[in-house]
DNA sequence: ATACTTCTTGAAACCGGTTTCAAAAAAGGT
DNA sequence: ACCTTTTTTGAAACCGGTTTCAAGAAGTAT
């Protein structure tokens, strides 16, 4: 009648026992086959679906995983990296059948208390963690809770932590060497101390400029925080010593500076050329296009999933992985490659 | 010693019940004032945080609620309205202590797929829902399943069904009157039909003219579908037809819009007016800042999560109730009001 | 004081699964 | 055929809380 459908009505319908169902339910071994079949047409017919609670009660598991992102608004509302990457991982976790819980936090005491409230729920498997300097802040505590987790960007102290990051060294040293290939010298760069990428897009254009023998010019060097005003800010300061050409290290930065370069009435490429770095879609949506490297968000967040996943099914976190994404030049408008051909 | 923290521990430390200790934490009455001290003495000395797994099979409450995002890829990843709004939801959440789980899909299918797994999951205590055409056939499954669930956006068919939306026929009103005002008498509008949104903010364009006995040229009228490249394409639809002004229902599609009047040399504001929707980061990013219809995308995430978690702990869905919350112009350049002061 | 309420409290049942353990059944070896 | 090993199975314990129910304590009215 008015009779739930629990593992014990199934068992009942099938003759057989809350245990055998349980079996059959989780494709343990040593169940006859025709018992197997005879559990799995009642189970079925009946469209009986475990409660998850009463399964992770028992079972410890949950098969929800946190991803908690914690930046500036600035950065969370204005840069489409965010988005981006939330949906991949929304997408990778429905691929690997885990429910995706959402943490955004802003502030680092915000971060705090939202993580606290997590591990004290006891509710997830485990945790994605988007990492900026806040981000590294924690790690030990993470570790202390013995949860699984993975970050996505290289945390400050990466020792023995897994993480999936772009190959942001490489992505700043295409940027700069492909100025470089088309003649320009006189290179800047707004580059951003936020966090790890902004570091690493730093030293790739370091490297590509020593490898060429070109003199960094401490000048031509400007900081941002990967916001639009930051970056119109950044190239205002640029323009005054006239480098030929600037990389800059994320797509929305560079938004900003083509702003500024416009209100100065220079023009892209022709009078400065722009590589930036990220190719979102504000990218090919700019006045020029940008030419800019892309990274793979999507192949990053689901193998931060992955990866996660990976640690909950095993309990191994050990040795850990860093794994890089590889990433690359897309050619567009604003270097002036077109101009060259 | 290894003892895990569990109720009956604790039970145990203050020598009282389980039952006491369940009462004290849930805040029942019933308890003598010192026994509750000693209990919460207790709790506090210890840090014991009850296991909210259990908690939920017991009392069939989990906290958790789904936000179910339906939409094509092109919409999600483009337009800064989702992000903005699942930003809002998440910290609706955590303000009212639920813990929010994300779920994207694009297709029809794929969407169904979710919510069929949402709901045999039975893990959560309710939904809210993005209304767009795709939303509304989940709504009689939703009823079915008897789970508490809100709505953003009005659905197609609203009878009975909690919403929350912004008020789009004003939007839309004030737009063009806005327009109207400024002396504007060809007045084109970019619209959509994807959604209930744009329906509304169609009606409004609609009514601000007929208001004013100015008759509507259909010429005038182009579709478009929240992306830039369909406000790309829509203007120079319209520019053939030499309106003075265009709405655009949104700010992602005046981007596009921008664009294509760009190209075609048509100076914004002083060749063509442009009235946009939606007030997000590209509207004052927009060279020209656009003059824009503000919606309040967080008070309206907000006001979603706080009216489902009112059905959640009344069991009242009914009367089902619209919120709609106001909106307000922005002016900015692109109307050219800043000209004709 | 006595009888009747109202408050407090703990024992035990319960939520719906998983897992352990031992017994029963089947298979394998000689 | 008979004993041993392996496979299959069900009963019961368990996960960690909440809730019911009845009993004991305290309070109130007569």
């Amino acid at each position: 009648m008015s009779n739930k459908l629990t593992i014990q009505r199934i068992a009942e319908l099938a003759n057989v026992s809350k245990a055998t169902v349980s079996r059959v339910l989780n494709e343990y071994p040593h169940v006859r086959p025709e018992v197997r079949e005879k559990v799995q047409k009642v189970i079925s017919e009946t469209g009986y679906q475990p409660n998850n609670i009463a399964r992770l009660l028992a079972s410890d598991r949950s098969s929800i995983i946190g991803l908690v992102i914690s930046a500036s608004a600035q950065m969370v509302f204005n840069d489409p990296y965010f988005p981006a990457l939330t949906e991949a991982i929304s997408k990778g976790a429905a691929d690997n059948n885990l429910i995706l819980s959402l943490f955004v936090s802003y502030t680092e005491k915000q971060g705090r208390d939202t993580l606290n409230g997590i591990l004290a729920a006891g509710l997830f498997d485990g945790l994605i963690i988007t990492a900026d300097h806040k981000g590294d802040a924690f790690i030990s505590q993470l570790q202390e809770a013995e949860i699984p987790f993975v970050f996505i960007g290289r945390p400050g102290e990466a020792e023995g932590i897994n993480y999936v990051d772009a190959d942001n060294v490489k992505g700043g040293y295409l940027a700069t060497s492909h100025l470089i290939d088309l003649g320009y010298r006189r290179i800047g760069t707004i580059a951003s101390d936020q966090n790890t990428a902004g570091d690493d897009r730093l030293a790739g254009y370091r490297s590509a400029l020593n490898e060429r023998g070109i003199s960094i010019e401490k000048g031509l060097l400007a900081f941002g925080d990967y916001t639009l005003e930051s970056g119109y800010a950044a190239m205002k300061e640029l323009i005054r010593r006239k480098p030929e050409a600037v990389f800059v290290a994320s797509d929305t930065m560079s938004l900003g500076a083509l702003r500024a370069l416009r209100e100065a009435g220079s023009r892209v490429p022709q009078d400065i050329a722009l590589v930036s770095h990220d190719d979102l879609p504000p990218a090919i949506q700019a006045d020029p296009p940008l030419t800019t490297v892309q990274q793979q968000i999507a192949t990053t967040g689901q193998m931060a999933v992955e990866k996660l996943a990976q640690i909950i099914m095993t309990g191994k976190a050990y040795p850990a992985q860093h794994i890089i994404n590889p990433v690359k030049l897309i050619v567009r408008a604003s270097c002036g490659a077109a101009q060259l051909n």
